[in-house]
DNA sequence: GAGGAAGCCATTTTT
DNA sequence: TGGCTTCCTC
């Protein structure tokens, strides 16, 4: 195959570029065909930058001689790398093989493997899951003796990982922190994390691109061999990348310098997870003689969509300075339904999905139907309406399936009869299911290990030689049992590797656990067990692949001058090579496991899709839903008092616009049930910002004491193909114009808007200066009130600890 | 050691 | 509100 490409290559050069670029605009053309040196494709939304992207990656293989294994692509998520391996593979058939797509984290995996010991790893070092984390940092917040109100285990957590995102060691940290009691502590937290982890021969997700970075830094052999491999770099999403991921871009394209990023500021959804956005804005510092290219028609949304689009992101200042437009019609003005309290507000989102999937004409499929919200707690209600309905719907986010409990106690007994020094997961399983080892039992096995200097599966091996255990002997003896049985039907190597995994459900006694609880009426308990089949089919799903994957090197291979591609051979051989035992696809399974964190659900299935806008990235829908657009839903409170918080809420606003085909509607409520509190929130701002003659609100007289009968007030129904029909054409002065509900909520905007608390804390009587008594940090004094929305942020000084919280929620009470 | 009651605290998420 | 942790009791 790999000839015959050449063979391609050479016969009409020509005929090729042209197939390639068919069908693309001249902008698009000018940036697939873009030769050498570093490139910025600016991508606004909808502007067909995955196309771009496989497009170009195909004519650097077909028309510039170069070889597939001299290509590295980056995506954001495994998903979206799967789809351009499919895409890429669509085009040039078996020749993309080699080509090394992937996320940063399961590339640079890849080369540490190759060269851990140079980091002073083992090979088969293991890759922690946040659980693992959690659990580790628990620890050593309680052995340091921290005190759990100054620094949680999701705080720690949080600055440990943003540390990293920065590339800066605990050192680094402590040497930062020379007054601030805080930081050392999180750094002296820090130094023991990592102590832990070098222990167990194991990294966080974050090490994997920071080790990395020292790797590649570190020796100059390997650093060479990449940067010499790796002719062309290409980087989607670019403006989601944090600093260490650039310094790996960086380092890896030092010497070709042909470097391909693509993104959009403008969609900058990460920062809270230490995306930089600044990556993009640098680029053109940072490599020097790039060329950019701005992709700025929109071939998604309706003029209407997209001018909403645009007036709202306009309203952020410092971005990089593009236009986007679309030839697409206008199309019908989005729609704003201010609904009662959020059970109205889903009444209506069901019903109109109702009217749009049924009526005669130009009815839209539930599968092109997303809803979208700001926070995940808002899905409930939603879901339920949709129930009642009738309407088959998904929901993505919220808790993955691999961070299921019953995935990971499965995960777990994997990993400890993979590899018997994988002591997080030996104490996760031990008494899972319950088989009477509790935490003083683990307590003194992990005293024991550390007294004699054995790991931990050894003490249980030897648990009779300990007096201390003897009450638990019974219990580690029949644990250490199921082990060591199933570690040796791995060595024995002959079942398949899904027959395995059954065995492990069941001889581990999970299975047989939730059976019983099952039994008991639990409907958990039929749910996990669904879950533990499921991911036996994933299994199953694993071997195949695997085997296939074999099978298309063995092909390669035999098509293969080795002299010519040695980097290519070299991976073929190493995956020929594979015996492919059931331990090989044990510990690849489980590799797979801990990175590929969402092989994503059926999504094949004709349902309407909930997600938070976040999820929503890359995605398009016919119609869409956003719920929940009010002022502290969305924008988030926590974004009133940062301007760059909130431009980031403005971006996500953006984004979720931008996923909308040709429906938008927009939803709030007057009152709302969150977090067990009901708010009074005036509408979100993104829609002020919206022009009036993109948007139209449906309803009008909200306050007519009639509105509660129906709840739900959808005009037109089944009579004509326009889903706006005439009543709501809009006007700027009719009684459904927006400016009307807006102007009506800005008087909302007023203290009598507040829910009073149960200790009747009235924010209008609050002054600097005064004394509150709060029921965890004691007496503080008010150092600054902001006033936001119908809430205030009140900054209050406890004797020298600064904290910001809410008037209306927060435990605070009058001192008299 | 296990199970129940009470208390606590709430973005966004991929790897 | 509700999911999760911690504390308390048997």
């Amino acid at each position: 195959m790999q000839k015959r490409n050449l063979e391609d290559n050479a016969l009409n050069e020509q005929e090729l570029k042209d197939m390639l670029v068919e069908g693309l605009n001249p902008i698009q053309k000018e940036a697939v065909l873009h030769k050498n040196g570093p490139l910025l494709i600016l991508a606004g939304a909808g502007s067909g930058k995955t196309r771009v992207i496989t497009h170009r990656i195909s004519y650097l293989v077909k028309c510039c001689g170069i070889w597939p294994s001299e290509i590295l692509a980056i995506t954001f998520t495994n998903k979206a790398a799967n789809e351009m391996k499919e895409r890429v593979e669509k085009m040039l058939g078996f020749s993309s093989r080699g080509i090394w797509i992937g996320t940063f984290h399961s590339m640079m995996l890849r080369i540490l493997r190759q060269h851990a010991e140079r980091i002073g790893f083992e090979t088969n070092f293991t890759i922690l899951d946040i659980d693992d984390q959690q659990r580790l940092l628990k620890e050593i917040l309680a052995e340091l003796k921290i005190d759990d109100d100054l620094l949680n285990v999701r705080t720690v957590q949080n600055k440990i990982s943003s540390a990293k995102n920065r590339m800066l060691s605990c050192e680094d940290l402590a040497n930062d922190a020379e007054y601030d009691n805080l930081r050392k502590q999180v750094a002296e937290v820090y130094r023991n994390y990592q102590l832990a982890l070098k222990r167990g021969n194991s990294m966080d997700f974050d090490d994997i691109l920071v080790n990395a970075v020292k790797l590649l830094q570190n020796n100059q052999d390997v650093l060479d061999a990449y940067q010499t491999r790796f002719k062309h770099i290409l980087v989607d999403e670019y403006q989601d990348t944090n600093h260490v991921q650039y310094l790996i871009v960086k380092l890896l394209s030092a010497k070709h310098k042909n470097i391909c990023v693509v993104g959009d500021d403008d969609q900058s959804i990460y920062s809270f997870r230490g995306a930089n956005i600044e990556n993009i804005f640098n680029f053109e510092k940072d490599f020097k003689r790039s060329k950019v290219i701005k992709l700025e028609q929109n071939y998604r949304s309706t003029k209407t969509i997209l001018g909403a689009a645009n007036a709202v992101i306009k309203q952020n200042d410092g971005r990089t300075d593009k236009r986007l437009w679309t030839e697409e019609v206008t199309g019908d003005p989005i729609s704003f339904y201010l609904a009662d309290n959020q059970y109205e507000e889903a009444r209506y989102v069901a019903s109109e999905i109702k009217r749009l999937t049924e009526r005669r004409t130009d009815s839209i499929l539930a599968g092109d139907i997303g809803i979208l919200y700001r926070v995940n707690a808002l899905s409930r209600n939603l879901e339920f309406a949709l129930r009642e309905q009738g309407i088959k719907y998904n929901i993505y986010g919220g808790l993955r399936f691999y961070d299921r409990k019953e995935i990971r106690d499965f995960l777990a007994y994997m990993r400890v009869i993979f590899s018997d020094t994988d002591e997080l997961a030996i104490i996760r399983i031990i008494n899972v299911p319950k088989r009477g080892i509790g935490d003083l039992t683990v307590e003194r096995l992990r005293n024991i290990a550390g007294r004699e200097g054995i790991p931990l599966m050894q003490v249980l091996v030897n648990a009779d030689q300990f007096p201390e255990l003897s009450r638990a002997t019974n219990s580690i003896r029949e644990f250490v049992g199921i082990i060591a049985e199933l570690r040796q039907m791995m060595l024995d190597n002959n079942l398949s590797f899904p027959e395995f995994a059954r065995e492990i459900q069941e001889r581990s006694g999970l299975l047989q656990d939730l059976v019983e609880q099952k039994d008991d009426g639990s409907e958990q308990a039929l749910n996990r067990i669904e879950n533990l089949k499921e991911i036996l089919s994933d299994s199953i799903e694993y071997t195949e692949r695997i085997k296939y994957e074999i099978e298309q090197f063995k092909l390669l291979d035999e098509n293969l001058d080795q002299a010519e591609v040695p980097e290519l051979a070299q991976d073929a051989q190493d995956i020929y090579d594979e015996d492919l035992s059931l331990t090989t696809l044990t510990g690849g399974f489980l590799e797979q496991t801990a990175l590929f964190s969402d092989l994503d659900q059926s999504e094949a299935e004709n349902t309407v899709r909930l997600m938070a806008i976040h999820s929503a990235k890359g995605l398009e829908f016919d119609a869409v839903f956003i719920v929940g657009m009010e002022e502290s839903v969305f924008p988030g409170y926590r974004s009133f008092n940062s301007p760059h918080e909130m431009e980031e809420e403005r971006r996500l606003a953006y984004v979720g616009i931008t996923r909308a085909k040709r429906y938008l509607h927009l939803t709030a409520t007057q009152s709302r049930l969150l977090y067990g509190q009901t708010k009074y929130n005036i509408v979100s701002r993104f829609l002020s910002e919206i022009p009036d003659q993109y948007i139209v609100e449906i309803g009008g007289s909200r306050h007519s004491n009639l509105s509660h009968d129906s709840g739900v007030r959808v005009f037109g129904g089944k009579n004509g193909p326009s889903s706006i029909p005439d009543q709501r054409k809009y006007s700027s002065s009719g009684p459904g114009s927006k400016s009307k509900i807006l102007g009506s909520f800005g008087l909302r905007n007023k203290p009598e808007t507040n829910l009073k608390q149960k200790n009747q804390l009235d924010i209008s009587s609050i002054k600097t200066g005064q004394s509150l008594n709060h029921n965890k940090f004691g007496t503080g004094i008010v150092e600054r009130i902001d006033f936001v929305a119908s809430d205030a942020i009140l900054t209050m000084n406890f004797s020298g600890q600064i904290k910001r919280m809410m008037a209306s929620s927060a435990p605070l009470e009058k001192i008299d």
